[in-house]
DNA sequence: TGCGCGTATGTCAGATCTGACATAGAATCA
DNA sequence: TGATTCTATGTCAGATCTGACATACGCGCA
C-alpha cells in the first residue's frame, strides 16, 4: 500500500483508529497527516452546507473545480495553507478551525 | 506600512486588537495570518518550555536555525504545514494545537 | 572593549505547490 | 440509450517554499 493513498483513505471513511495502524507513520506525521484531513474534512462540509457544488466553491475561491476536490481528498499536492484560506473564506471562524482540528473521542469497541 | 510585515508585529507583541485595525486586510486573510501566528507562538512556547536554543530545535527538526526562527516570527516564505508538522515533531498533540488556535478573549478595556 | 551565545534577516538553488486543463467515473433523468 | 451534473485524478508551467549559508544584531560577562 502507498503511503500516498493514506488521505484518501482516511477520507473515504477508514475512520477504523488511526493512519498508523496501516502503515509505519512516525508519531508526527500521523498527527500532521490526521489534522490534515479533518481540515479537509470541515471544508467539505463547509461547502456542503452551503449547497455548493466543487465547482461553484472553486469560483468563490478563485481556484478550480480539481484542486477543491484535491484539498477535500487531503491530497498530498495539497497543503495545509490553502484549505485554512479556503475554509476561512467559506466563512469558518479560528474557533470552527479549532473544533475541526480537535481530536474526536473513538467510539469504544462493543 | 508594509503588508509582509503583519506576522513579525503581531508576534512581537502588537495585540491591541486585531490585525485589521492597522491594514486593510480582509477577514479571512486576517483570520488566517492570525491563525498562523498563533501558531507560531505556541511553536515558540513548546521550544522554550523545553529549553532549547532555535539551532538545537533546528536540529531536532532538521531543519536550520534561520528557519525556525522564521517559523517563530510567523513569516509570510514560512508556511503553516511546516509550523504544523513541527510542533508535532516538539511532541505537541492535536489538542495543543486545536488550543493554540482557539481564539482568545480580549482583556476588556477597563 | 572583545568574546560567546542566541536570535533576526537577506539570498539562492532545488524542491514543492498552484491553478488550469483534460479526461474519466458515477449518478440522475427522460 | 444519451444528456447533464458533479466529482476524481493525471499533468504541467509558473509560483512559492525549503534548508542552508552568510551576516548582523543584542546581550551578558570578563
Amino acid at each position: 500500500m502507498d503511503k500516498k493513498k493514506l488521505a484518501k483513505l482516511e477520507a473515504a471513511g477508514w475512520k477504523t483508529g488511526s493512519a498508523q495502524d496501516f502503515l509505519q507513520l512516525s508519531d508526527e506525521e500521523a498527527a500532521f497527516v490526521e489534522s490534515k484531513v479533518a481540515l479537509a474534512q470541515a471544508l467539505k462540509a463547509f461547502r456542503v452546507e452551503q449547497d455548493l457544488s466543487q465547482a461553484e466553491a472553486a469560483h468563490l475561491l478563485r481556484s478550480s473545480q480539481s484542486r477543491v476536490g484535491k484539498m477535500e481528498a487531503a491530497d498530498q499536492t495539497v497543503t495545509v495553507d490553502l484549505i485554512l484560506r479556503s475554509l476561512f473564506k467559506l466563512g469558518a471562524t479560528r474557533k470552527d478551525v479549532a473544533d475541526a482540528l480537535r481530536p474526536r473521542r473513538i467510539a469504544k469497541a462493543h
